[in-house]
DNA sequence: GTTCGTTACTTCGGACTCGACAGTACAAGT
DNA sequence: ACTTGTACTGTCGAGTCCGAAGTAACGAAC
């Protein structure tokens, strides 16, 4: 009970890839658009991207707002619980960028 | 860059299943046997815990002891970066945990 | 001396997830 | 007409994960 083996919900949902760096590009970079996001990944998939937005959204974490506007625009924001996480979030990828240059 | 998208490395090794609580469990428990993770677990598949437990090792998370016993005796503990990560790790569980039980 | 128990895994077929790329809708600009 | 810009969705082959069952090793029990 005291070693987070029955964990899931949010776990499982980050465990899918780029939730994590999705959480903490979209808190660092406000309001963003996708694509914003695509660019500053540079090589993700869209439909893997697309897939984990929608994801991160019915989890309550981020709000997507929809303009009604041709070309459309679409802006992703964390909600309080989304900043939560990404405050949780950040030392654990800072970390791991620091290690990853070594 | 500042948005950690680039990621790779530690982080994608962390969006598989069951390798946070891997981590976690394994520096709560000390050293710890593959059938005690296994039952801490309850309903992991085996074949997933141990992909698991080879891809922490081979990372230098964590370090595999084998003891020439029968029946077979095999001990996983952190190394010091599999602990430093399980610091920063930690308070990222707690919060999902929280989270889910409401 | 054959079966039983213990442990830490593999192996297997099927299901789920991912990546790359093409395609969609719509209006303003040329 | 035709191109441009945006935010996706669809498709399909490849990669990953799942649970169940099997494997190896040897000592103990019968």
């Amino acid at each position: 009970m005291e070693c987070y083996c029955q964990l899931e919900g949010v776990v499982d949902l980050l465990s899918r890839k780029y939730a994590m760096q999705v959480v903490c590009a979209v808190g660092l970079l406000g309001p963003v658009r996708y694509g914003e996001l695509e660019d500053a990944f540079g090589e993700v998939s869209s439909s893997t991207l697309s897939a984990r937005l929608e994801d991160l959204t019915d989890a309550g974490l981020l709000v997507r707002e929809r303009y009604d506007e041709i070309p459309p625009r679409v802006e992703y924001e964390l909600t309080d619980e989304g900043e939560a996480l990404r405050e949780h979030l950040d030392p654990l990828l800072r970390w791991a960028e620091s290690r990853d240059l070594e």
